[in-house]
DNA sequence: CCAATAGTGTCTTTGAGACACTATGAG
DNA sequence: CTCATAGTGTCTCAAAGACACTATTGG
């Protein structure tokens, strides 16, 4: 019995020559902007759904892209002008009816960023949006990606609530009330202020860098704070808001 | 300008045309034996990494498979015989170098079972083999499995620490003796005795079904416990064993 | 003064850590 | 009796919830 070396197996084989599915990488943005959790949306310029909204994505460049990360964070730059932001992967969803033309699987990041006009990063205002997320479930979304903002919205309310992901949505430096009010916004849920304090204050991740106006110009002043390095990569080992 | 339709565009639809990674699911099982923690290695039977040691895996079957998790669920039934396991997606790791064929996507599953011989569900006893994790280092195992394998034990034990995971690694009934253990092997740390048996008590998540003999034929006999519906669910707000 | 926002004091409750203690069986 | 395993009593400590209180600004 003659054994084939790895290295001719190697030579004859043609990844074409087998039946595989469709795999692409979704992005779900999230921002905050006036006191609404927004998720970015694109126009489709391609069948199959051409001219539906949909999430930013698209196929594995195998020339440009080092790993699926590096295709995730080339559409995030590519519609946000955004680099470095929080960039996590959320899941991957595979199954034979989600595209049209067949069986297909995609991977879900999520990025967290602070806000900005979509306009200084698009050619055509058409072309990108910020949807808040209260008026989604009105539109009719290209292929599952209903489903898969749902996903990274979900991932989004349950890590905020033992993490200081928030932290990614703000511009530096912020005050405390900002970044309460940015972990109500993302987890659904109003919280107790002194808890919020104790909480943020006692993780020693916050240095303060000043005083700044209260929001809306009346009232005390509020402590301006940054995080500290590696700060925002802290885990509780406690939920919070019950 | 006209403007080819949504059904002209998939009726010339190919997916051959364009370049593609490879996509491919694997599963890293995992039990409980001898004290041990063990994970289940196969060995390839074709190119590439022939006769190296892997994770169960392979391709998406586009025909028999509904979606990525029934691929997963193939795997492991055709080695373990067990189906309704705890089986849940890790991660997906996809990047130019990880295959030799070219560019390659795997997700990865892990699965959590009550420790059987394996020889009962495959044909030949080195088709797949229990591997201690404490002997994993020395081998060499094929692709990135062993990262993969990493990725999957560290998921265990975080996510031992604030659900009660280890419920699946255990026969029905059991001792809270030996539900501690199994979560001291899934944590690699000892916990106190006191603080676990409070916490899974207070949760109300066992009920007892009698009593049995202890461990090793001495001592006070334990009482045994089985899971309530649903119990196996249930997260805690605070991480165990700090 | 008032309105508005920022920030604190302090009591209660929950649940983990430590660790010594008691209980029940086999020999 | 001793040894081994199962299971409890109870004190301390960390941190969240509730909520009333004080502080600092503009008008």
């Amino acid at each position: 019995m003659t054994e084939e070396t790895e290295r001719q197996y190697l030579n004859q084989y043609n990844i074409k020559d087998y039946e595989s599915p469709l795999y692409s990488v979704d992005i779900a943005i999230f921002t905050l902007h006036n006191g609404q959790l927004k998720v970015l949306l694109v126009e489709r310029a391609a069948h199959p759904f051409k001219h539906s909204r949909a999430l930013p994505g698209g196929f594995v460049d195998l020339h440009i892209d080092a790993d699926i990360e590096a295709t995730a964070r080339r559409k995030l730059v590519a519609k946000t002008g955004v680099d470095a932001p929080l960039l996590e992967q959320v899941t991957t969803v595979g199954n034979a009816s989600r595209d049209p033309r067949g069986w297909s699987v995609t991977t879900l990041y999520m990025a967290l960023i602070p806000y900005a006009p979509t306009a200084d990063f698009v050619d055509t205002v058409s072309e990108a949006i910020w949807c808040p997320m209260e008026e989604l479930k009105e539109l009719s979304l290209a292929f599952d990606h209903q489903l898969l903002i749902e996903l990274a919205r979900e991932r989004l309310k349950n890590k905020t609530a033992y993490s200081v992901l928030p932290l990614h949505v703000l511009e530096r430096p912020f005050t405390l009330s900002q970044l309460q009010h940015a972990f109500e916004l993302l987890m659904g849920k109003s919280l107790e202020k002194k808890s919020f304090r104790r909480r943020i204050l006692n993780a020693e991740l916050l240095h303060q860098v000043g005083e700044g106006v209260p929001e809306g110009g009346k009232g005390r002043p509020a402590g301006l704070y940054e995080p500290s390095a590696g700060s925002e990569r802290h885990l509780f080992v406690r939920v919070f808001g019950d």
